[in-house]
RNA sequence: GGCCCGGUGGUCAAGCGGCUAAGACACCGCCCUUUCACGGCGGUAACACGGGUUCGAUUCCCGUCCGGGUCACCA
């Protein structure tokens, strides 16, 4: 039952050369995390730094996890990030199909060839065998039962239509390999197990199959989570048993998430409700502040630019190398993050912003008559993320209830007897401006306090605590009066003296 | 628990045998100011511990401690 091998011969012509390569290859069953997003935008990095090639190859060979959507969500998530690729399930390339599903056959006849190599062997124990072994020890590897059979008990199980599955073979002595991150690493073989490549249902495991697509499709760099290291020899033993080159392994270390609530310190991961990608863009966050932050997450410059913290993405293209990585699990920090979000909400052209900021703006202010976009220009400097914007300009449609407090203020000089002098002086003189437009209400103001003999915070803060009805708001008096209009101004100073009075 | 990997301020981190040990976030103070922000200026704060190697260790080696990962017919 040996297979022709000029079959093989064929998959091997199909095999780039002489380039970078390398993918990302994400199972469909869920969200893009944070540390996935950067692992995927690391191995985008070193595609790109080397002018090579960056693939998406999708391994959904558990059928019992697949998530309808999530393929759809992984393409978005990396359009979204720029992180473009040229070869995928959607664009093709030299060495597809893509998805692993599509894949099936071919890891069974390479199986077959590890089978005939004495690399692998079938084996029949059933789940009951196993987990009767494990439960003697919880650290038992597989006993190799299967190993002993002979061809005939072999062929006569097959005959009879058992079920099976095929495990690696694992060799005396032990493994060494190199990771561009942690260096040299050496691991005894009696610590491996004989682990399964191909499941009773036919597809491979993630194991084999990775191992066979990296190498069939010419990956020279196998970038994942650190979480693979302790399997990388594994790996190794499958490389060498077929004869392949060794890819340049670059294992990331995780992405650590430091629990405000309990200080805890754990990997990130979605069952402790920790945010996704998906998460942070519906709070606000702009996808390239979050790629750029997470970017500095476990990787910096060298050399001139090792302070340099602003990225574009072509500036990460420039400057990542595999030799920056760090090899300590880092935390992601949200104060950070929002750090990063608000430079670069900042740092948008005021027309974008707003753009951006409209539908915020619009979900606590739905009275047309204010003006979007001038409240917008309010809010550029004033926030870190888009969310934090409904609660900062509710007061635009609706006065809240305030207390007569927020009219004593220390610095600016005033009391309620103060306030209401002001508020008085200040009606008539606003009533009488010929433009109700920002300069011409703040030089009324100003002219008004020079004339009372006060300074212009005593003045201020009562029309603008009458005007909103908050302590802190976006925008001094001046502002708000001009988006609230003269009418509602007027009706709004008039409140706030009969609260005074 | 076995195996593997880490350990510079609260966090991200530069450093790669000789430095007063960068920078950023956060925090604190001052200035600016029409509140709050933004911006500017300044400040508090670190080489886990113990042995070596060396003229000299944050840097190299060993041990301890601490942290993380992994031990599936999941990826």
């Amino acid at each position: 039952m040996s297979i022709d091998k000029s079959w093989f011969d064929q998959m091997e012509q199909r095999i780039p050369h002489g380039e970078v390569r390398t993918r990302f290859a994400p199972s469909p069953t869920g969200y893009m995390h944070v540390g996935n997003l950067r692992t995927a935008l690391y191995t985008w990095l070193i595609a790109r730094h080397a002018g090579g090639k960056f693939l998406l190859r999708i391994e959904d060979t558990d059928q019992g996890r697949l998530v309808e959507d999530a393929v759809e969500v992984i393409y978005a998530t990396m359009r979204r990030c720029g992180l473009t690729w040229d070869e995928g399930p959607d664009v093709g390339g030299p060495v597809g199909p893509y998805i692993q599903t599509e894949r099936r056959d071919l890891y069974g006849k390479y199986a077959q060839l590890l089978i005939e190599k004495g690399h692998a062997y079938r084996c029949f124990c059933t789940g009951e065998r196993l987990e009767q072994l494990r439960s003697s020890d919880p650290n038992a590897k597989y006993d190799r039962h299967c190993l002993s059979l002979t061809p005939e008990e072999v062929q006569s199980k097959l005959d009879a239509g058992e079920p099976y599955v095929i495990r690696q073979r694992i060799p005396e002595g032990s493994t060494t390999f190199q990771d561009a991150v942690y260096g040299e690493i050496t691991v005894d073989n009696a610590d491996l197990d004989d682990q399964i490549l191909i499941k009773s249902d036919g597809l491979p495991t993630y194991n084999f199959a990775n191992v066979i697509d990296d190498h069939l499709m010419g990956i020279t760099h196998v970038v994942r989570g650190a979480e693979y290291l302790s399997s990388a020899p594994k790996y190794n033993l499958l490389y060498q048993a077929f004869g392949w080159d060794i890819p340049t392994y670059v294992h990331c270390s995780s992405v650590m998430f430091n629990d405000p609530a309990t200080g805890a310190v754990r990997k990130m991961s979605k069952r402790y409700g920790d945010p996704s990608y998906q998460d942070l863009v519906s709070q606000g966050y702009l996808s390239q502040a979050v790629v750029n932050y997470v970017a500095l997450l476990g990787w910096a410059p060298h050399g001139d630019i090792s302070e340099q913290e602003f990225f574009t993405m072509e500036e990460l293209v420039k400057a990542f190398e595999i030799s920056g990585i760090s090899k300590s699990p880092s935390a992601f920090d949200m104060d950070k993050l929002n750090y990063f979000n608000a430079t670069y909400l900042r740092a948008l052209p005021p027309e974008e912003f707003a753009r951006e900021a409209e539908t915020w703006i619009r979900r606590a202010v739905k009275n047309p008559a204010y003006d979007a976009a001038a409240i917008a220009g309010l809010l550029q400097a004033r926030c870190e993320r888009l969310s934090d914007i409904p609660e900062k300009v509710d007061f635009f449609d609706a006065l809240p209830q305030y207390d007569v407090e927020l009219f004593t203020n220390k610095k600016s000089k005033t009391n309620a007897e103060v306030s209401l002098n002001m508020l008085k002086a200040a009606l008539p003189a606003l009533e009488a401006l010929p433009d109700w437009t920002q300069d011409a209400i703040h030089a009324a103001l100003a002219g008004l306090a020079e004339q009372l003999g006060v300074k212009n915070a005593t003045l201020m803060w009562p029309v603008r605590i009458a005007a909103a009805g908050k302590a802190v708001t976006p925008g001094g008096a001046v502002e708000i009066c001009r988006i609230l209009g003269r009418d509602e101004t007027l009706r709004r100073l008039r409140q706030g003296m009969d609260k005074l009075s």
